[in-house]
DNA sequence: CTTGCTCCTCTAGCCGCTAGAGGAAGTACG
DNA sequence: CGTACTTCCTCTAGCGGCTAGAGGAGCAAG
C-alpha cells in the first residue's frame, strides 16, 4: 500500500462509482489524471475521493455530465459568485419539472387504455388506442 | 406518382416520423421491408402508414421499441387474447410511476438546495449539498 | 438540359456508461 | 521461490433510439 493514495478499487468502494466508470470520468476529463504508482496504477487521494463523491451525488440527482463539469469548476473557485451554481440547479429543476409533467400526462393516457374489458385483441383498448391518436386526451404528447 | 403507395417523404409527413427514423425502423425490423418502385424507392401503402402511426403513438407514450414490437405482433393477430397487450401496458405504467416517484424525490432535493443565500461559492448551498450526501433527505436516490 | 429536390446506401456520432479481450502487476499461501 | 488468484492496465465495441453526413442516383419542372 502506498503512503498517500488508494487504489481505484478502493476509490470505487469509497465513492460508490464503478471502477470502469471512474476511468471513463478520467477519460472525458471530469476527473483529472491522478498520480500513478511505479507499476502504473492510479492513486486517489482525499481530494480525488471528495471529487468522486461530488460527481456521484450530482449524477444521482440527475445532473448531466456537462453541468457537473461546470459545477466542479465552480467548486474549485470558492470565491466566485454562487449565482452560476444556482442557475445551473434552477435549470435542472425546470428540466425535472418538465419531465414530471410529461410523464404525468403519459400516465393518464396509459391508465385510460389499461382498463380494458378482457377480450380478444380485436376489441382491446390498448391496441385500439395506440392505433388511433384521436382517442387521446391530449393532442400533443 | 405510383398507383398504390406513397414515397417515404409523404409517409413521413403522414406519420410524423422523420425519414431517417422510418428507414431505421425498417432496419431494426419494426417496419417490414416495403414494396419498391422500379427506381428502388420505398412505397408505403395504407397498412404501412397505419403501422407507422401506431409506432409513433406508442413511442410518444413512452413504450420501448421492444414493447412496440410485441404490441404490433399482437395487433397483427386480432383473435388472440387481449391479456398480453394489457400486461405490456401495465408494465409500462408501473415503469412510468417509478420514474415519476424518482423524479419527485430528486425535485425535492434540488429545490432544497436552490434556496441559496446569494453569496460566494464558498457558502453556496448548491455546491455544499452536492459535496456532502449527508445533507440529503433520502439516503438512497 | 440543367437545376434542384428527393431518394438511396453506408458509416459514424450522440449520452453515459458497460462489457470483454488480452496482458501486466501485485498479494497470499505453500 | 513458485504459483495461483485478484486487481489493475489499455483498448475496442456495444447498448437504445435515433441523428447527421458523405457520396451518389432518380426524377419532375422550367
Amino acid at each position: 500500500m502506498m503512503g498517500h493514495g488508494v487504489s481505484i478499487g478502493e476509490a470505487s468502494k469509497a465513492s460508490g462509482i464503478k471502477v470502469p466508470t471512474i476511468r471513463y470520468y478520467e477519460q472525458i476529463g471530469l476527473m483529472p489524471e491522478t498520480a500513478r504508482t511505479e507499476g502504473n496504477r492510479r492513486l486517489y487521494d482525499e481530494a480525488d475521493l471528495q471529487r468522486l463523491r461530488f460527481i456521484r451525488h450530482s449524477r444521482e440527482l440527475g445532473f448531466e455530465v456537462e453541468a457537473i463539469r461546470q459545477l466542479l469548476e465552480l467548486s474549485d473557485h470558492p470565491s466566485r459568485s454562487c449565482a452560476d451554481a444556482d442557475a445551473i440547479a434552477r435549470t435542472h429543476l425546470a428540466d425535472i419539472d418538465h419531465k414530471i409533467a410529461r410523464l404525468t400526462a403519459l400516465r393518464e393516457e396509459v391508465v385510460r387504455m389499461t382498463d380494458c374489458p378482457r377480450d380478444t385483441v380485436a376489441h382491446c383498448r390498448v391496441i385500439e388506442v395506440l392505433g388511433d391518436h384521436g382517442e387521446c386526451l391530449h393532442e400533443r404528447h
